[in-house]
DNA sequence: CGGAGGTAAGCAAGCGCTTAGTCAAGGCCC
DNA sequence: GGGCCTTGACTAAGCGCTTGCTTACCTCCG
């Protein structure tokens, strides 16, 4: 799932039309930021008039919940999957940081609408975002937690270093560019040592 | 310097209206993103009418420009500072990330400005911000380097790591909230500990 | 009395969004 | 099969409002 195309996320989304205008305003949002962003630059980008905006989408905003949705649950499922993937705490947060983190290298554009467009999203669709990100967090955090339990990792405070875990990933949509040295899976595999290392976990070839 | 008030990087900007300006726009700029606050709101925030910016500052942007241009400065101060108190390159890194952290949260309004409006800023700002942000990851980086050449730390990659570990304090300026119950100094402290596990030092007390 | 600090009023431009309409494709009845 | 209506996708034009910024003027203090 990391791994896949950055447009793969809205290969189902139907009439074609629909679809471009949703590529395009990631791009405008990502490179911009929504208040940035016009409706007129969407529709250009999608090759449509500024009017069609409003035949597929019933605002700007609504397309902005649309991508922060789908980002988030994205998010959520491939964290989710790495921690079901894992055998034990270190190996499930080895899987679930080189996942989280390739992902946001991956779709470093998705990745900062969903990360830093958060405050521009209507109530309603803020809440289930922030319910989403809850999730991740608690599955980080209870990764560290059972770590912990079981001996194999040392954290004074699973919730804290969890969430520092999870910055490591979020900042890479902040500062990642395709065009750079780093592959979203050489990244990925990087972090999962650093991440490691934070929690203590004894040493497994890693970034020595 | 990281523990200082908030407001405390203005106290020198004369006259008073001017410096009331600055802080408005900061708190408006980290509230709600460059793009999505109005001169009026600005204005508002410092007991003024809408025309009052202009007789201080020329433009938004240049206000933005001189809290980027600012900020900016004030880390790597702190950063450089930092490295020239620390006695060997793991206490060096030690402190650099425990007042960087420290800082981001005390800061985490100015902060957010800094690092999340560099697109908003001008051709001419944005060059003089890059550089100086260059200048604290080449210090970073440099002191991982340090370490590594000495035996004290272990690090395939020191520039890499370096924006790892500036990662974490820079993530901080997103989610920190002062009616939380993290303190910066002791988040700082914490953040300390877990960069010193992610160069590979030894351990002092830590998080363990 | 000059200059710094401040304002009321408002301009041009650009904004999100709406309206009223075009046009091609498809169903349907006689 | 021809006429007729519906439907979905799309657009030209533009409405009402807000934006960053300007102008012309006022006030007060050294």
């Amino acid at each position: 799932m990391p791994h896949t195309s950055p447009d793969a996320l809205w290969a189902a989304v139907e009439p074609e039309a629909s679809r471009r205008m949703l590529v395009g305003a990631v791009d405008a949002f990502a490179e911009r930021g929504y208040h940035a962003t016009t409706t007129r630059d969407i529709a250009a980008r999608a090759g449509l008039s500024p009017a069609a905006l409003y035949v597929h989408y019933p605002s700007k905003a609504a397309l902005l919940a649309q991508i922060s949705s789908t980002g988030h649950e994205a998010a959520l499922a491939l964290v989710e999957a790495a921690v079901a993937r894992g055998a034990g705490p270190v190996e499930r947060l080895r899987l679930v940081v080189a996942d989280f983190v390739a992902w946001h290298a991956t779709h470093h554009r998705i990745a900062r609408v969903v990360q830093y467009e958060l405050g521009a999203l209507p109530d309603d669709a803020r809440a289930h975002s922030v319910a989403l990100r809850r999730r991740i967090e608690g599955a980080v955090e209870a990764t560290v937690a059972d770590g912990v339990r079981a001996g194999v990792m040392t954290a004074a405070d699973p919730r804290r270093v969890a969430r520092a875990v999870l910055s490591l990933g979020i900042d890479v949509a902040r500062w990642y560019d395709p065009a750079g040295r780093d592959s979203p899976a050489a990244l990925g595999a990087l972090y999962a040592d650093l991440a490691a290392r934070m929690v203590g976990a004894a040493p497994a070839g890693g970034t020595q």
